[in-house]
DNA sequence: ACGGATACTTACCAAAAGGTGCATACTTGA
DNA sequence: TCAAGTATGCACCTTTTGGTAAGTATCCGT
């Protein structure tokens, strides 16, 4: 009875909601290398690299519940599994493609901001 | 002499960049309130609920490094400072606008998949 | 002179995120 | 039978991030 869409305190915003999604050290790189086609496991290890296991893994099962991947057993004998976008994932990839221009426009800033502020601690 | 442009190792892409700018607990809410022009700290303090001062400088400061934000001191006798968003800084919320979007029509399934991890967690 | 407001600063702690490495169960090739 | 490859799981530890609470310096109203 309260309101309820109206005010969510949940989030301040779209935004703050979004990051909640794509926040974490191998997300957007691994949105990146899935964004051209299924993969199987060890390939996109192989891809993002320098991401253990257990991190892989572990962003990969939450991108899974929150809906941005899919994960498809084949059930052969040689163990054999891939992860692929969803449709839920890849509106989620189009919307980030603005941010992506922004990052690739302006990269040489912001790591020359990343350096100033690495070295004055 | 070595490929500088073409193949920055620094950052995945675009994206992977963008992401060391707005993540941070109150950055995008900090974002959202600037975006409605230029705010006094305690003024922005009470609208940014929740945050504690040493979150809220500390926040600001890097957005400040990074040429998001600009900190006004009017050198005035009862202390007065404020801070708005530099040019850099408009581009940067309005890149972030589809991103908004996004969140804004998915928030309830965001929420979802939120509360069903930390429910089986 | 005292309490409250302004805009911070600092020290200390707890929680979350991330990294390393070993273990699993099954298979194929040498 | 042994090593290597497949896709994970788990325990332990460090780093990063965020929170709490206090202190600073200046000013104003009472």
């Amino acid at each position: 009875m309260a309101k309820e869409n109206s005010e969510n305190p949940r989030f301040i915003c779209g935004l703050h909601a979004t990051l909640h999604v794509i926040s974490g050290k191998w997300k957007p790189l691994i949105l990146f290398f899935l964004n051209k086609g299924p993969t199987r496991y060890g390939e996109l290890k192989r891809s993002v690299r320098g991401v253990s296991d257990k991190m892989l893994i572990q962003q990969l099962k939450e991108l899974e519940s929150d809906g941005i991947v899919q994960r498809t057993d084949y059930g052969e004998i040689p163990l054999r599994v891939d992860y692929s976008l969803t449709p839920f994932g890849r509106s989620l990839v189009q919307a980030m493609e603005p941010l992506c221009g922004w990052g690739e426009e302006h990269e040489e800033d912001i790591a020359a901001a990343m350096d100033r502020r690495k070295a004055s601690r």
